[in-house]
RNA sequence: CGGGAUGUAGCGUAGUCCGGUCAUCGCGCCUGCUUUGGGAGCAGGAGGUCGCAGGUUCGAAUCCUGCCAUCCCGACCA
């Protein structure tokens, strides 16, 4: 086990914690609740927006860019949406400060009062909803495909690095559409984006579902998921696609001129992933040993470590180790050498484990006679001497494999702790000891959600989209059910 | 906001009950030499408002009062 890194078995969440900081991905900043995201966690971050904007592009949507302010009106004019928000937001009451007259520092001074109080946005609805009014006024504007890249706020009593901060980063797309079923199918191809990232770059496999109406996001007439299961076999919202209806539209008075001559309003979605998925990323693959990083969004995927005696010893190596890495470059791995005189080639073995680069390469003096390298993969530590000859297409073979055994790694342990019950003692049972996703019947009404979530903490996360109909008995009231629903206790 | 705990060097800590050569140790940092194929060794060195503000006392990290902050457990949540 890593040094001071304490392990899942001992205690996940504090486990998750060191990760997070020994990793160098994040670290609790001087605000409470808001967190500082370091460069090596920027960076996977980065990767993961570069992604998932190339998916955005690619099915025809852009990026603009709204304010951060809110005038506090703008929350109220959705009912269900206020009632959703009002009791996490944070207000911006003045605009300026003085010097306290007894000399103990600055005050807010109370003459610069606002006239309407500005909410920091803890999503952005409102506000581009208010715009969107002027931007449509027929269907040759529709459909609007917009996506923004921004950070919000919401107010929550308890954070956790990455997994809820007061402060997260995210992107909310919101697009505007003639008709229902286009919009509803606008709301379907994003959550299916956002399944496809998830599983094929962050090796993370989803259930793609709908939420019950407790679980709906605040404004809209349905929300779509995707559940991740996480090693302690608890289950997180990685994403969410909104069906907004015409609530917004009605709202923000927010119409269009049909083709037909009639005045309609429009149809709307959101949808949006948040620096949450970093929280998804660390906890679905990580070891006792460290970050795990698929392949796909490692900020570099190859370390070079040279192993060398002297400064003449380093000299020797030096030029292969640059060779190396060029070869690497040409067939589109990023690489790292570390060269760094200061520590030795255990501290970096250690340390790159920590940080979970996929593919360590060690050159020695051994290496530069034989004309080998020694290759370890992160998610095996399986260590072997490979030929210098041909290395960049094995590394890349390497890592291709890597990205799928992670995958396959999570998919099986999702497998093995997704259980079908039938009973309630069942119920009870697989999710205080075997844990995980527990799939079974519900009555579908709101009062046997409410109640199994307080006799067993487990909350529907949702109702799958390809769970098959069958006939059965609500776990918890013995009424009829026509498919089993997920389970699962969440963070 | 309820319940519990903790604040001592960049990080982690001893000392607090019982006031008086107690500011301890480890990591990290700096210098030098030796090292370098799984978290190197030796020698030397720098670094402190003991969370903040009062109070008690000849004397406070230690006792008292108030405040602040953080963490854990609940209610809220991407």
């Amino acid at each position: 086990m890593a040094k001071g890194l304490r392990s899942r078995a001992e205690n996940y969440s504090e486990w998750y914690n060191d990760i997070v900081k020994m990793a160098d991905l994040a670290e609790n900043s001087a605000v409470r609740g808001c967190m500082v995201i370091k460069p090596y966690g920027y960076a996977i971050w980065e990767k993961m927006q570069q992604q998932l904007d190339a998916m955005f592009k690619e099915t025809g949507h852009v990026n603009a860019y709204f304010p951060l302010f809110i005038p506090k009106s703008f929350l109220s004019k959705e009912a269900s949406h206020v009632e959703g928000f009002a009791k996490e937001c944070a207000v911006v009451t003045h605009y300026r400060l003085k010097n306290a007259p007894d000399g103990s520092g600055v005050i807010v001074d109370p003459d610069a009062k606002l006239e309407e109080e500005l909410i920091v946005r803890p999503t952005s609805e409102t506000v581009i909803w208010s715009t969107y009014k002027n931007w449509i006024q027929s269907y040759r504007d529709l459909p609007l495909l917009i996506n923004q890249w921004a950070n919000v706020v919401r107010w929550e009593m308890r954070t956790r690095l990455f997994l809820r901060t007061t402060e997260f980063l995210w992107q909310e797309g919101h697009t505007a559409h003639a008709t229902k079923q286009e919009a509803i199918e606008e709301t379907h191809q994003m959550l299916e984006i956002y399944a496809k990232f998830a599983e094929e770059y962050m090796a993370v496999p989803v259930v793609k579902g709908v939420k019950t109406a407790n679980e709906r996001f605040a404004g809209a007439d349905d929300t779509f998921c995707i559940e991740a299961l996480m090693q302690d076999g608890k289950a997180l919202q990685a994403g969410t696609s909104h069906f907004l209806g015409q609530n917004f539209a009605k709202a923000f008075e927010v119409k269009f001129a049909s083709k037909e001559g009639g005045l309609e309003y429009v149809w709307g979605t959101s949808w949006g992933v948040s620096t949450r998925l970093m929280g998804a990323l660390i906890m679905a693959h990580s070891d006792d040993d460290g970050l795990v990083l698929p392949p796909k969004l490692a900020p570099y995927q190859v370390v070079i470590v040279p192993i060398y005696r002297g400064a003449a010893g380093l000299e020797a190596l030096k030029d292969k180790c640059f060779e190396l890495r060029d070869q690497l470059k040409a067939v589109g791995i990023s690489v790292k050498v570390d060269a760094d005189d200061k520590q030795t080639p255990g501290w970096k073995f250690a340390e790159y484990e920590l940080k979970g680069v996929p593919l360590r390469i060690a050159m020695g003096p051994r290496d530069l006679e034989n004309g080998t390298l020694e290759v370890v993969r992160r998610d095996t530590k399986e260590k072997q001497n490979l030929p210098m000859e041909g290395i960049a297409e094995t590394a890349k073979r390497l890592l291709d494999e890597i990205q799928e055994n992670i995958y396959k790694k999570a998919f099986d342990y999702r497998a093995a702790h997704t259980t079908p019950v039938d009973t309630f003692e069942e119920f009870t049972d697989v999710l205080e000891n075997k844990t995980g996703f527990v799939l079974a019947h519900w009555d579908g009404t709101a009062e046997t959600e409410e109640k199994i979530k307080e006799l067993t903490k487990a909350t529907i996360r949702c109702i799958p989209l390809d769970q098959p109909l069958e006939e059965g008995k609500c776990v918890l009231t013995g009424k009829p059910s026509q498919r089993r629903v997920l389970f699962a206790k969440a963070y």
